[in-house]
DNA sequence: GTACAAGGTGGGAACGTTCCCACAAAACGG
DNA sequence: CCGTTTTGTGGGAACGTTCCCACCTTGTAC
């Protein structure tokens, strides 16, 4: 069917081993052997079959990604389509090529599939079921978390400081002199969504300025219909409450919140302050532009492949966890002047 | 290494063609047997190797998605990231697992890759340049290309009906009263530039409302930030046209001209209606949310793979060309009332 | 009782590589 | 000039499947 190396071998007049020799650039070949042999093959623009290489060397040079989202599409999720990018970026420059797999329903399939395809390594992205991971476990396949969520150490993951996060946002809207803050956190399951509500709150506490339970709503999604719906249900007390800023967990979630403060026309940045997190490029658009603390998508990415690269060549032991410094992004939804 | 055919075959007592035949389902095997080696598959989480059954069968059961943008991360793409979500979910479905390359640079590297990789076919995104085609073209894979623009007939495709969307947003326009538009157009080197604008004007023209040239203006990119430069730089003239409507050719587009009203304090839609293309996540998102046409990304994803399997299959001849209908749909960023 | 189909099984080639090994010729050191 | 290294080559096993073919046992029809 397709071109084979017999075929270059044939034409060549040397042997498959020759081919395979010239091909790899390993042991001897004479230099008349290895011109010929380079001429057929960009004559004929053949192609090593992967496949059987493979076969043989029990390494396929795929890697898989696995997301699990119930709520939303996944590769153009305005965070984790990041994050796929980038791994896609640096996974292209290391050779490896990159199988993506969505699930909605938490099945086993995605995870089956990636193991009958004998990935090398696998990435799993968000907040994946126990359930899975125990199944992955089962193979012998090296894998790693990016941005997740389990009480199971012993994995490796690659996650932003939104501990620190949530601080650098206190500190941000404190220096601008705001007092009372009204927070919308998404999920506290999500590990990400609970250290960013913590660092919040205790950079605060050390300020001298506790916050209130009555002063945070969780939107039970990190969705902007989720922020949209329960700013609006608590709008009353909101504005009764004499907030001047509003700090959401992520991004998605104060858009959703400036949706509700618009259509009560209430003016941001100069009545309320607003917050999110993440900074999708969304953010940027719309008017005012947001406010957020920038997660290092790009360097999650990087380092989720590089890492995987390491354990699957089983090169040195492994920091088990690797941290990335989200940045503070200031725009105009918490501009003083202007 | 890795659990085989051979020692599930062992531990049953029979020969791997049995067990091939119990896991296949093809030809006579006794219950007994059936049971037997089902039980040991189920027992050790056997799982067929992928590599080795591609070897034989000479499919991969994989397919290649190909994206090359020079001017944008690809996955995370708003409009693209919700056609590459499609493909994945309906590849699911039909057992095809799916590689996702992008490539920056225009360069063959991705083309090769999968070429190497032999995947069963390839999903082309968006304006490829010829010379990838030209290549692709040499290998024996079966390939379309999706929302892409190509003068090269003999290439399948699924589109979006462009000209259709065109005169849709203009006869919403029309319909709400406005007479004068300003368009912003993007690359219209891009086929579905081109036809929007085209369909855009073709439907006023009708109308007997001309579009004049000065009523054009040309990002040279489908961008935010061109959108939001044109915008800028042509206010003035804008501004004194007494324009009451603008449409762009996309939504990012359109996001960056509202970011300028908005700057210059004009109400949108009390003074100057938006119309943008697409329906990306977040025009819902800001305010006012934008009014747009829709195009189905879903069904577009879902013809590709279709197509491709039958291609790949080498099912019924094919038609050339797939036409998806988009949709109009109407949010504030045009409402009359409120 | 013979023939022949149906049910069930296992051996082995093939898929396209890599890599080990055997071998041969040339180069080289004493 | 002989042994040993260096340079170069080709054959063949192996990787884990599928699938063809040969074979063996029953059952059944005449």
């Amino acid at each position: 069917m397709s071109l084979t190396i017999k075929e270059i071998a044939a034409r060549a007049g040397v042997s498959k081993s020759t081919v395979s020799r010239v091909i790899s650039g390993k042991g001897y070949t004479s230099p008349e052997a290895r011109d010929k042999v380079q001429q057929i093959i960009e004559e004929l623009q053949y192609k090593p079959n992967a496949v059987a290489r493979a076969m043989v060397s029990q390494r396929t040079n795929n890697i898989g990604v696995l997301i699990y989202r119930r709520d939303h599409p996944v590769v153009s999720h305005p965070f984790y389509g990041k994050i796929v990018d980038a791994i896609l970026a640096t996974a292209a420059g290391m050779n490896y090529s990159v199988f993506v797999t969505t699930d909605h329903d938490m099945s086993l399939r995605s995870a089956d599939f990636m193991m009958e395809k004998r990935v090398d390594g696998l990435i799993l992205i968000s907040r994946l079921q126990q359930n899975v991971i125990d199944y992955i476990k089962n193979f012998h396949v090296p894998y790693l978390m990016v941005n997740g969520s389990t009480d199971d150490d012993g994995i490796i993951q690659i996650v932003n400081r939104d501990e620190e996060g949530g601080r650098k946002a206190a500190q941000h809207l404190y220096g601008l002199g705001h007092r009372r803050y009204f927070v919308l956190a998404g999920p506290q399951a999500h590990r990400s969504h609970f250290l960013r509500l913590k660092g919040f709150r205790c950079q605060l506490a050390s300020r001298g300025i506790p916050i209130a339970d009555e002063s945070v709503v969780y939107p039970s999604a990190s969705t902007f219909e989720e922020g949209f719906n329960m700013m609006r249900r608590h709008y009353e007390h909101f504005r009764a409450g004499g907030y001047t800023a509003v700090f959401a967990t992520n991004d998605t979630i104060a858009l959703g919140a400036m949706k509700v403060l618009a259509e009560r026309s209430v003016l941001v940045p100069e009545q309320v302050a607003v917050m999110g997190f993440d900074d999708i490029e969304f953010a940027t658009m719309l008017t005012p532009s947001l406010t957020t603390i920038r997660v290092n998508t790009e360097e999650m990415g990087r380092q989720a492949v590089t890492m995987l690269d390491r354990l699957i060549r089983q090169d040195v032991p492994q920091a088990k966890l690797i941290e990335v410094e989200p940045k503070l992004i200031v725009r105009q939804s918490t501009a003083t002047n202007n």
